[in-house]
DNA sequence: TTATTGTTTCAGAAATTTCTGAAAGTTCAG
DNA sequence: CTGAACTTTCAGAAATTTCTGAAACAATAA
């Protein structure tokens, strides 16, 4: 592997967005690498390569396997590990949402949940119970249909995503189709 | 307005999630202030309910101005501006997908075109390009739906929400109603 | 067992982000 | 113009996050 401007630039920027992503940079740099590279690399040569301490990248590469990202493979005759990225670029992005989840929304589904149950002590409360149930509708709804999307095949998705503004009319399609249930009662 | 402990516990919690969302913990607690508040709210009182310094309450009121979820208000015969949350929950939802797409997607796919543009020096290069390819192509197939989405009214956001796992259904009825434009190929 | 080659851990260092508060700026009544 | 009431700015302080590297640990061959 060799870091050419290109790849270089590339790692980079990963790095950068990582961090907005709910990892930090050394996790989307490292990422980064093994999923432009054919080849595994190994640890020794990912710290190199980065410019990092190898003990930062021990610590990324263990938070990348607790996501199920990488896939670690063995030369024969050799003791160390080489690292490889796992999975297609889907499967990637369905456990970036999916981690995002358990560490945002649940929590602060629980919490609204929570707030919901108590009396409302005065007016006061009570409107800002109503405020937050309106939040806690919201995320739930987020929150039950990307899992429904995570389920979906990946055939499915990506006739679902070339759909892009198709969706409005695929829509109204459906409003016949289960119209009975009249949607809009369930608001 | 007063901060009961159930108010204390919502503002805190929504002010360590915001910092999960792209913006701070200060402004993230301004605004579930604003937000469960019937009564508009002047920047002292902000400063005071959350225990954090004038200076800074300026500062989160601006953020929050420049992502249009604050409406500023008047009192007659008073001179300081009161501040309240502006829009609805799916407005505010909207506002932080797009203000992350803005931050996050945009300049990503930017990099990555370019990148795709770049001759490959070699065929490692050429191998990343390749990556780099898919990941652009998802990176913007997301972008390009959610801003479908955004662009639905709300009513029809929600039937699609309800619908929860039901995309399924409607997918495989679409196929049969788009299907002479054969998706799979579209791939 | 010991030497070798590799990985992991974690306390403290470094870098980054966020917050404070005093000073400067703004607006308006008189 | 002056002073009162309010807001904004920004340099440095504080808090938080991330990174380093040396020491501990693990696995294997001889």
């Amino acid at each position: 592997m060799q870091m050419t401007p290109m790849i270089e630039s590339f790692v980079y920027h990963f790095g950068e967005m990582g961090s907005r992503w709910g990892f930090n940079r050394t996790v989307g740099q490292i990422y980064a690498l093994l999923v432009i590279s054919e080849q595994p690399v190994c640890a020794n040569e990912i710290a190199e390569l980065l410019g990092i301490s190898r003990g930062n990248v021990s610590m990324g590469l263990k938070e990348l396997g607790s996501w199920q990202l990488v896939q670690v493979s063995h030369k024969p005759g050799e003791r160390r590990e080489f690292y490889h990225s796992r999975g297609s670029i889907w499967d990637m992005a369905n456990r970036v949402f999916e981690e995002r989840r358990k560490r945002e929304m649940d929590p602060t589904l629980s919490l609204l949940r929570d707030i919901m149950m108590d009396e409302a002590a005065n007016q006061e409360e009570a409107y800002a119970q109503k405020r937050i149930a309106e939040i806690h509708d919201l995320l739930e709804n987020i929150t039950e249909w990307t899992q429904s999307l995570q389920s979906l095949s990946p055939e499915k998705l990506n006739t679902l995503m070339k759909l892009g503004s198709g969706v409005g009319k695929v829509l109204e399609f459906t409003d016949k189709f289960l119209g009975k249930k009249d949607p809009a009662k369930q608001a």
